[in-house]
RNA sequence: GCGGGUGUAGCUUAAUGGUAAAGCUCCAGCCUUCCAAGCUGGUCACGAGGGUUCGAUUCCCUUCACCCGCUCCA
């Protein structure tokens, strides 16, 4: 244990403040809010010059670890992806087929008095003959209403009522309801819907205009393209198509900085295989994708591998696994980064179904067999990517002036290295000029040529950049250079000309 | 969406019914041979809109944003 460990300890029991990270991304540059001059806007972010950065690095070593260099399968042959980048805006039946639309714009009502929210559809009233209260239940099975009359039925029967369902009362109506948990009746607001796509129309006329949606997630893209992948590009069962993008939702509630976002950046996979190999498949990308987010500097105390119990699968799943991360905010609780799921052919079957258009494999390899295939899919958010590697790499140390840096790791940090001539003096400065010439060919690195030694250090301390490299008196004599290390600070001397490889070695990891 | 809280510069804090002060940060210059040193100068704020008033950052209303709790998260 190094001594400034031993004097005061940095980080490891010190709670996090998500306060602390947001203000580190507004003041470094990495995360704004959205329309920040003109007071912002709820649920929207801006990437900055260095959150644009390590989020292209998170990206790009997804798409690699999918698509360029794909994991060696369980039979020791390397797995076959492809990628692809659909569009936006799609067909509007694309996002009924997929049940965006339509079974899920549910009407909901709050009630003024216990602040609770109900969806109309779930709730049960039931109405006296007589001017007493009509009665609000959150259940229609018999032994609950009666449970519930007992209470508030003032000795009445379930037969002196007349039960329909809130949906079917005129809201004028509402004022006599007493509202389940509540004491006064007339508590519950007006049904709203609530339609999480975003609409938009399509047409420059304001009359001709068509209704769309903006995704509400990147996977249904890949789904519809399916048969197109499958007929121009040679993949045969099993295979995956993947896509990061842009998605949107009208979030009810966002909050958590950028963890529950309107516009959102997914990463999704969709792995197609005979449904017999599916539970395999299933537990081999767990597996991969547990792997990748302790690649990136994910720490496994840190990350949660949380299957779904039974009752809390969607209907259609045979099998989910939520990949959760200990954010700030949710600790001691996990909260979800990634969801793998195993959807059956649930969606072929939907696009199959309202597209018209028949989506079976037929498969060469298994006697011609035809079939629709089965899907896993490992469905990342960028964006909250993002935000684990912000908070995890938040580290509070006093020992140093910032009060804090960012541990990322060299393949992430959104700056490599920083050339820094120890004083803006003649002799330093062009040195340091023609280090950075070189390296930026291969390298996001900075030259930071102003102020004293301490406060650049400090600087570079807050966006995370794991090495400095600092040029003296030394540097002009004999060619070497210092090397300060971020996380100890710690410095040692090497060659000019051996930084670039130096560089290299310890980005690879 | 409901309830509560907050809103003066990038941050931390002042003052005031007569349009705002300071420290740190930031920028420029000087100085500086390794961790936010020093000197000089500079930029930057009353979240927005409306009302009351001769005059509003201050009082009132609305709205927006953020934080906490609930709800929601297909």
């Amino acid at each position: 244990m190094s001594q400034a460990a031993q004097t005061q300890e940095p980080s490891e029991n010190t709670p996090i403040d998500m306060k602390d990270i947001v203000a580190l991304c507004k003041r470094r540059g990495f995360i704004f809010a959205a329309s920040d001059i003109y007071g912002g806007i709820n649920g929207f972010w801006d990437y900055g010059p260095l959150g644009t950065e390590l989020k292209n690095n998170l990206r790009d070593y997804w798409w690699k670890s999918m698509v360029t260099t794909p994991p060696i399968g369980p039979d020791g042959v390397p797995v076959q992806i492809v990628g692809l980048d659909s569009a936006i805006i799609q067909n509007p039946e694309v996002w009924v087929a997929s049940g965006h639309v339509g079974g899920f714009s549910d009407p909901m009502v709050d009630c003024r008095e216990t602040q609770k929210r109900y969806r109309a559809d779930h709730l049960v009233i039931l109405i006296p003959s007589d001017d007493t209260p009509w009665i609000a239940t959150i259940e229609d099975d018999e032994d609950f209403l009666k449970a519930r009359l007992k209470k508030v039925g003032k000795g009445k029967s379930l037969s002196d009522f007349t039960q329909k369902n809130l949906t079917e009362i005129d809201f004028s109506d509402f004022d006599k309801i007493l509202a389940p948990d509540a004491k006064e009746k007339g508590t519950l607001t007006e049904p709203k819907e609530f339609n999480l796509l975003f609409e938009t129309g399509i047409g420059a006329s304001a009359q001709d205009k068509v209704t769309a949606y903006l995704r509400g997630e990147t996977a249904q893209g890949i789904f519809i393209n399916y048969k197109n992948v499958l007929d121009s590009c040679r993949v045969k069962m099993p295979f995956g198509i993947a896509q990061v993008g842009k998605a949107f939702r009208n979030e009810v509630n966002p909050r958590n900085f950028i963890f529950r976002s309107r516009e959102f950046e997914q990463m999704e996979m969709e792995w197609f295989c005979h449904p017999d190999d599916a539970p395999k498949w299933f537990e081999f990308w767990k597996s991969e994708r547990q792997k990748f987010w302790q690649t990136v500097g994910l720490n496994s105390d840190n990350i949660l591998m949380r299957d779904h119990d039974a009752d809390e699968l969607v209907f259609y799943s045979k099998g989910t696994c939520d990949i959760e991360y200990k954010y700030p905010f949710t600790d001691p609780d996990f909260g979800e980064l990634e969801g793998i799921a195993n959807r059956g052919d649930y969606d072929l079957t939907q696009h199959q179904e309202h597209s018209k258009t028949k989506l079976e494999y037929l498969d060469p390899e298994r006697n011609n067999e035809k079939y629709l295939p089965h899907v896993i899919e490992p469905a990342a958010g960028l964006t909250r990517g993002v935000l684990a590697l912000l908070c995890e790499a938040y580290t509070i140390d006093p020992n140093r002036p910032s009060g804090a840096y960012m541990n990322f790791t060299p393949a992430m940090a959104p700056k490599k290295a920083a050339i820094l001539p120890l004083t803006a003096k003649e002799e330093h400065v062009p040195l340091a000029q023609k280090l950075y010439l070189e390296l930026r060919e291969e390298f996001a690195i900075d030259l930071d040529i102003k102020q004293n030694i301490g406060k650049r250090y400090a600087r570079q301390d807050e966006i995370g950049t794991p090495y400095c490299f600092t040029i003296d008196n030394d540097t002009v004599a004999d060619g070497t250079v210092t090397v300060r290390e971020r996380n100890t600070m710690a410095q040692e001397r090497i060659a000019i000309d051996k930084v670039a490889e130096y560089l290299r070695e310890k980005i690879k990891g």
